[in-house]
RNA sequence: GGGUUUGUAGCUCAGUUGGUUAGAGCACCGCUCUGAUAAGGCGGGGGUCGGAAGUUCAAAUCUUCCCAAACCCA
């Protein structure tokens, strides 16, 4: 007595479908049994990248943990050892930020008002709260992981484990504390680092001014300075030029004389951006050229043409030359004592200087969109800052950490230097004194604050940096790396080419706590764990035990220096976050704690990442830390992918109310169709995610579906007990089907290990389409029939070894679906196979089912019946419509899926006979004509005598001459001449009735003569259509009998149903034809060649 | 301004080492099949393969230049 299958439910709700899954897995503590299956085998180790802790998951995240998912699931098939570890970021200012909002604060003087150890508990439950939904949502999308052993980057052992690193760094004299000129915002109170700075990039229009300055011992002369953040004026220290450039000497109308850039005077500033109206600002007036400028100020004229280098060493008058930060030697505030003993203020460095070249080569002063001559100053600009620092330059830094002027700058002491007033009120000034010459609204992209949306200003401040000067050791790293898409190895190493020392400190509080600590004597010292800080521990701590190491516990702890002796205490800054991320590879490996664990697992075979902006972030902070800690790649393989946008291409926007959130998507669309629209994407395109893509991805899996539905069906219904195929007894079609499965199989394998899942899902949809529109299809009549013979056995344990292939294949994939179709075809008949397939070993490649010529001679077949389709369905006949022959002519590589497959074609087409041609000319007749066009050009005045020619050519050998050689000789008048495909015009005529169509290789044509004995056939397959949808709308089972009533008063159908009584019955599983229509249950009016038929029947069981 | 990537049907994208008449899905229209199918099939309209030049018997594919978009860096 064999186990029956269960019944399938023909229109399945895949949702519930994916709940029930997901409960039996919890219930059967699936993924615990998959890991201990596997412990102990050859490691496959894939690292994750933290997820941010702060925010519900998105569907964004929802495809990279789908591709982390279903490679770590294909690799769990293949037995390998995993760690199944995910990761949570923790800390961070984004953690902070919605912290604040919550709280409702508005600077972060609120947060030390409330307590920041208050604020840090808040931030770490936070995380807590949004790790844990995180985990519930991945739960749902089928990810399988050790949830219980999640990495969080907030850990003891992950800050421990940076402190470690830093030490290294340390002893390696690799960190230092930079007065660097660094982007600030005021209202958060922090500075941003290269890498987020990128973030907040926004377009605005900025009053920019001309400014002049008078030359001192050049009476009524002026250099003429261009700057879009006038309030920096009020720190000018010198002026630039390019030596290299030309000069003009320009004299206005009263008679006064400005120096700038000769190729400024006329250049039209931003023209294209103003004319595309890109990156252009709605409302804003196109700007005007110098020469317009001055030409409204009534015109003026060029005296003379200098050298840039003429003018190096020229002083003049700094337009805030009264207030005291410009007057005190030295600079203000960071003063720098060489100068100050010199007695050198700013205003003795007001001088034109050489600009000079940036670290790259290229010249820091050009002509364009200023005036050649760039208003420095070293305390507010980053290149300023080094030109300052090379030149001797004092320095001036006027702004406090709320971007406000600090003491020393008169009038303007207090106030916010990004203010609207503010500008203002510099403006007035500088018209007041005589030095404004023209304001103009200017639109460009520039920084702003990510989080608050805050202008940035730049800042002279003090911050920790790591001297990235070991770029090209990381370089060394990148090339042992696989990326994927190819082109990640040279965006990387751009970004390390390019990218400046890394800023690591941050003004905030939540987050790594920086172990550096400083001393009276200016030195500092990096703390290497934990155990060190108590050892030079001399204060607090007692008060610091027991806490994590963040702030503000750690900052009790107070330690003497290993070597000086000096108490420091440690900096109050945090650390950039990338660190956090960065060193996973180490802490979460135990790199500490256990150094075997770590050899077994490091480095890893696999991320996944979103690329954009990663180049930057987790890719370079893995890469630069584990270069510092062992000079090799963290990961061997890198796959990036792309991001989500909405169905149109749009970003997903809450605001713009077309984002869809992870839970809604899961629940009503699915996690398995997700899951297949992430596989099938492309990862290096962005993803195009909504509902209608969804109903698209849908249809191959109900493929899958209703052909595991139909078997199912059938297979209770036969009692039918899955065994292994009998290749050698199996039918060509199973033998087809069985190839293209295994086949399917091999490229599986090859695709799954190249991580280009989505060719394989291209694959799949195929190979579905050739099981369930050709396989299943042409079988049905096998499965359908009475007797249990070797034949329908055959044709089961086909379908079965198929389905059961496939669903192991696509597993990784779509788990849900598989587990579902598993559980009923395997593990609820067979008590020694796995009880889920994700404890199956994936399908292996059988080579002793190779055949390649029998999968060329089916699929040839399926296209012949194609052509005969579209042959038919030019004539218009319609497949009901038998007729009585076809003609195919198919060349040599072909003609065996003719001659082998005669009734196949015959049954498919509803066509009585085949007629195999020698030649294409029994279907069709060409007619060549000349394609003047072309051949014009090559005959001279031979066309005549060509034309004449073309007519009496063998077509198929010209064809031959040209699939050879490309072209096809023909001599005129003793002439030779080469005529090419486009030369010729190829009309094909179908012979008498007949409706044709070709390809390269075949030709079929399809008799189009309908005798009435056929015409009559026709009509019983319509009437036998019709009762079979009758049966099917009155809800009758497949297996029921009826009796049958056909009304009507059409001669032919007399005859046809007369004729045809036997195969009619025997279709519609009818018992006797009776007369009276008011005895049966079901009745249906209709049109059957033209005339008026009701049709009845009656179950009769 | 520099770098990377991408330009193929209305939309989303395939297109192998250069090789027949450049394809698929969606959408639209017509026809059709169906007792597993929420499907499927055949056909139609719709293409300067971003543009130009070059190499070649042959270019969507290779080379050069240009144009456009996205991202990155200045």
């Amino acid at each position: 007595m064999s186990v029956k299958f269960k019944k399938v439910n023909p229109k399945p709700d895949f949702i519930v479908l994916e709940h029930d899954v997901l409960d039996k897995w919890s219930k059967d503590k699936t993924f615990n049994k998959l890991v201990d299956k596997n412990k102990g085998n050859d490691t496959w180790s894939f690292i994750d990248g933290p997820i941010t802790a702060n925010n519900p998951m998105g569907v964004h995240h929802a495809w990279g943990r789908t591709l982390k998912d279903l490679y770590q699931r294909y690799h769990a098939m293949n037995g390998y050892d995993l760690r199944y570890q995910n990761g949570f970021d923790c800390q961070g200012l984004w953690v902070e930020v919605e912290v604040e909002k919550e709280l409702g604060f508005k600077s972060k003087k609120d947060i030390e008002n409330y307590g920041v150890e208050k604020f840090v508990n808040l931030c770490k439950e936070r995380v807590r709260k949004y790790s844990k939904i995180q985990t519930e949502q991945s739960i749902r999308l089928g990810y399988w992981m050790d949830w219980e052993n999640s990495y969080y980057t907030m850990s003891d052992e992950n800050n421990y484990t940076i402190w470690a690193l830093l030490k290294k760094l340390f002893e390696k004299g690799k960190i230092y504390r930079g007065t660097d000129v660094v982007p600030w915002s005021g209202r958060s109170g922090t500075s941003y680092s290269q890498m987020e700075i990128i973030e907040g990039r926004k377009l605005v229009a900025h009053r920019s001014v001309f400014v002049r300055l008078p030359l001192l011992n050049r009476e009524n002369e002026y250099i003429l300075v261009w700057t879009t953040t006038p309030w920096t004026l009020s720190s000018n220290v010198a002026a630039a030029v390019n030596v290299n450039l030309d000069y003009v000497k320009l004299k206005a109308s009263d008679d006064s004389i400005y120096y700038f850039a000769k190729d400024n005077l006329k250049f039209q500033r931003l023209e294209n951006q103003f004319k595309d109206k890109k990156q252009w600002i709605e409302g804003v007036p196109k700007l005007k050229t110098i020469a317009q400028i001055f030409n409204e100020r009534g015109g003026y004229s060029i005296k003379e043409t200098i050298k840039g280098s003429d003018m190096i060493g020229w002083r003049y008058r700094g337009p805030f030359d009264d207030l005291d930060a410009q007057n005190l030697p030295g600079g203000h505030p960071f003063v720098k004592d060489d100068l100050k003993e010199q007695g050198i203020s700013a205003i003795d460095c007001h001088k034109i200087i050489d600009g000079g070249k940036d670290n790259i080569g290229n010249d820091i002063v050009v002509s364009g969109e200023g005036t050649g001559i760039v208003h420095i100053a070293t305390g507010c600009g980053a290149i300023d800052n080094k030109i300052g620092k090379k030149l001797k330059l004092v320095e001036i830094a006027p702004l406090n950490d709320e971007a406000k002027y600090i003491e020393g700058f008169g009038w303007l002491t207090g106030k916010l230097a990004t203010s609207i007033e503010t500008r203002d009120k510099i403006l007035e000034y500088l018209k007041r004194e005589n030095f404004l010459l023209y304001a103009e609204d200017y639109p460009h992209v520039y920084p702003h604050c990510w989080r608050s949306g805050d202008e940035l200003v730049y800042r002279s401040v003090d911050e920790w940096y790591i001297n990235m000067d070991w770029r090209e050791e990381i370089k060394k790293v990148v090339d042992d790396i696989n990326w994927i898409p190819s082109w990640g190895h040279d965006r990387e190493n751009e970004w390390l080419d390019n990218m400046g020392d890394w800023m690591i400190s941050k003004k905030r509080f939540w987050g790594l706590a920086l172990p550096i600590w400083a001393f009276e004597d200016g030195s500092f010292h990096v703390v290497g764990s934990k155990e060190e800080l108590k050892e030079l521990a001399v204060e607090g701590y007692d008060k610091f035990d027991g806490n994590s190491p963040h702030k503000p516990w750690i900052d009790y702890v107070k330690i003497k220096h290993p070597e000086s002796g000096l108490l420091g205490k440690r900096i109050p800054d945090v650390g950039n976050p990338w660190l956090d991320a960065g060193i996973v590879p180490f802490s979460t490996l135990k790199y500490i704690s256990d150094k075997e664990y770590w050899n077994k697992w490091f480095p890893a075979d696999f991320v996944v990442e979103c690329f954009p902006g990663q180049f930057r972030n987790w890719f370079y902070s893995l890469l630069a830390m584990s270069t510092v800690m062992e000079n090799k790649t963290p990961f061997k393989t890198l796959l990036g992918h792309a991001l989500v946008k909405d169905e149109t291409g749009r970003d997903m926007h809450k605001s713009w109310g077309n984002a869809i959130w992870f839970d809604d998507a899961a629940e009503k669309m699915g996690v398995d169709v997700m899951r297949w629209m992430y596989s099938s994407q492309n990862p290096e395109h962005n993803l195009l995610f909504g509902y209608k893509q969804a109903d698209e991805v849908r249809k191959d899996i109900l493929t899958l579906w209703n052909v595991y539905s139909f078997f199912v069906t059938y297979a209770i219904l036969d009692d039918y007990s899955p065994k292994k195929v009998d290749f050698s007894k199996a039918e060509k079609i199973d033998k087809w089907i069985l190839c293209k499965t295994n086949e399917f199989i091999k490229k599986s394998t090859e695709y799954y290990s190249s991580f280009q899942v989505y060719k394989l899902m291209k694959e799949a949809s195929l190979l579905l389409d050739d099981l369930s529109n050709w396989y299943v299809r042409r079988n049905r009549r096998r499965f359908w029939k009475s007797e249990n013979d070797s034949d329908k056995l055959i044709a089961y344990d086909t379908l079965y070894s198929c389905l059961v292939a496939i669903i192991k294949t696509i597993a990784p994939v779509i788990p849900f679906l598989t587990e579902e179709i598993y559980n009923n075809l395997v593990s609820s008949v067979d008590v020694d196979a796995p009880e889920s397939i994700h404890l199956c070993d994936f399908p292996e490649y059988d080579t002793s089912i190779i055949d390649n010529d029998l999968i060329n001679e089916i699929d040839t077949l399926i296209s012949i019946v194609k052509m005969g389709r579209s042959a038919r369905n030019k004539a218009n006949i319609k497949i009901r419509q038998p007729l009585s022959s076809i003609s195919i002519y198919a060349d040599s590589m072909s003609v065996d899926s003719v001659l082998n497959n005669k009734e196949q074609i015959l049954e498919e087409l509803n066509i009585k006979t085949v007629t195999i041609c020698k030649s294409r000319d029994d279907i069709v007749m060409f007619n060549i004509k000349p394609n003047y066009s072309t051949l014009s050009s090559k005959v001279s005045g031979n066309m005549k005598d060509i034309i004449g020619k073309l007519k009496e050519l063998n077509f198929d050998k010209m064809m031959d001459s040209f699939k050879s050689k490309g072209i096809y000789s023909i001599v005129v008048n003793g002439l030779n001449f080469d005529i090419t495909r486009e030369d010729i015009i190829i009309e094909e005529i179908p012979l008498e009735n007949l409706s044709i169509s070709t390809n390269q290789n075949i030709a079929v044509g399809v008799s189009t003569l309908i005798t009435s004995e056929l015409h009559n056939e026709g009509l019983i397959r319509d009437l036998i259509r019709h009762i079979q949808n009758l049966r099917k709308d009155s809800d009758l089972s497949i297996n029921d009998r009826i009796n049958l009533v056909i009304k009507h008063d059409d001669e032919s159908l007399y005859v046809a149903i007369d004729k045809h009584k036997k195969y009619l019955l025997n279709e519609v599983l009818g018992v006797v034809i009776d007369d009276g229509l008011e005895s049966m249950d079901y009745l249906k009016p209709l049109k059957i060649n033209n005339r008026e038929v009701i049709i009845g029947i009656k179950v009769n069981n």
